[in-house]
DNA sequence: CTTTTTTGCGTATGTCATACGCTCTATTGC
DNA sequence: GCAATAGAGCGTATGACATACGCAAAAAAG
């Protein structure tokens, strides 16, 4: 132990939790003796943020960021260490605190679904953060707190604790990727400057040309029956996906409660 | 109808698609009036994939694939546009040839299966594809051959086209962002030196010493039952959750079945 | 008051994507 | 055949960007 905080679980041989992630989980730091601060990480964060709701993830670059904070460019690296910690950062700011756990009266089935289209509103809200590349399991506060709320959704079914897990990891890994895809599909969109429904046909035709019959039966049969005349809605996409995922979990729940 | 090639499909008001996807697909290109080229398309996107094999994504220059070549830097951008044109061809080939169709006697669900296994074997021998964003729905030819056999799956099912699409969308959304996950997970543990488990184990103590009991019940549940004691097998988790899915759909089949 | 730590920040380095324009080449229209 | 022309390779900018390094000033500790 040393004289200061006890870093003996986020230490470890060659690694470490960085310094700036201890900070936002509220580690206290040894009042300090050099200058003051003019910044603090909150603040950069929350610039960092700023910058990428307005001009989007590419736009932030440390400069822009310092600029935003009417600070210099390399400050910046006394409360961040590189540019990928900010980013960790700002992801977790993305995510925010997690909606309110279920009522004690609600089946775990109506809790996760809730739980799915409330992260999911923040990925699209977010949609910046989908950009931002996953390096951990997670570490940080709001990341750690939402899947805790997922959990508690199963805490009364009978599921292993290892299986409670694995499904609130499927459903948040479904629910990201679900909203990458259309994040993406709609920057795509967006950048043709099309209608999002004549894109659709656009594409429809684009794959008609491309494929032939003989070898693609199956795309052409999609195509003949329509299925790309229109762009679906992206919620009934997402809530397909869901309610078949929640219908296996179903029957795993079912399965476990009488043995 | 023009001279040469007819684009009528492949180009619409606003956008078009690249040259280069259009030159995959064996669009042919009219005999040119220049000087021969010295390279061709393939011989670009092969050098960057090796590249990227031997060195990851990130190591994909364009000054990297050019001296890989042997060529100029410069040289490259005859046969692509862009960077993110090469990046896109680069994750068709990494795709690769779709796996055999489903044998006729075969069912859906073991075909699907199959489909899933193979496309996660594929995703997890080209790790560095997985760090290319997706741009727009399948263009290119392996990409929309994959499709086309994941559909094909579905063609005894009675389900309608749409569905059959939003079926094999959500399986491979799946996969590939389990796939991610799992890239970007066991390079933080390479990059930490430590052996998986004793990783785990230290996820573990961290994840304790950063959630109070009160705030984390759920979470802190799970530690108590020794759930991050030691790495799962990424096989089990993953075929967890796509026998899940499966089950949800097999709900699905089934309804449409016997109406 | 001196030592030590820590801050802000100017400067420098190396990497990248890519615009531009020059030269040279092979085909095409005459 | 021959000139016009589209295209090929590539050298040379240009303008970002992340970040290493080091200095000078500030504040707490002794």
């Amino acid at each position: 132990m040393d004289d200061h905080t006890d870093h003996s679980a986020t230490r470890a041989a060659g690694w470490q939790l960085p310094a700036s992630i201890e900070a936002v989980w509220g580690v206290r730091d040894r009042p300090h003796k050099g200058p003051k601060p003019g910044l603090t990480l909150g603040r950069v964060v929350d610039a960092a943020v700023r910058v990428a709701e307005s001009e989007g993830l590419a736009a932030v670059s440390m400069s822009r960021v310092a600029t935003e904070l009417g600070a210099s460019t390399m400050s910046l690296y006394r409360y961040v260490a590189a540019k990928d910690e900010l980013l960790d950062l700002m992801a977790d700011q993305a995510y925010g605190p997690p909606p309110p756990p279920p009522e004690p009266g609600q089946g775990w089935r109506e809790g996760l679904s809730q739980w799915a289209w409330a992260l999911r509103a923040t990925y699209y809200r977010n949609a910046w953060a989908l950009h931002i590349p996953i390096s951990s399991l997670p570490v940080t506060p709001n990341q750690v707190g939402w899947f805790e709320n997922g959990l508690s959704s199963l805490a009364a079914t009978g599921l292993m604790e290892e299986v409670k897990t694995s499904v609130v990891l499927l459903i948040n890994t479904y629910t990201r990727s679900e909203a990458t895809i259309n994040v993406n599909l709609s920057a795509a969109v967006q950048a043709s400057g099309m209608p999002p429904d004549e894109w659709m046909a656009y594409y429809g035709r684009l794959l008609t040309t491309l494929t032939d019959p003989q070898r693609f039966p199956a795309i052409s049969a999609a195509i003949a029956a329509g299925v790309f005349d229109q762009a679906d809605a992206p919620d009934k996409e997402f809530g397909f996906g869901l309610e078949r995922i929640l219908d296996g979990i179903e029957v795993l729940v079912r399965a476990s409660a009488c043995p």
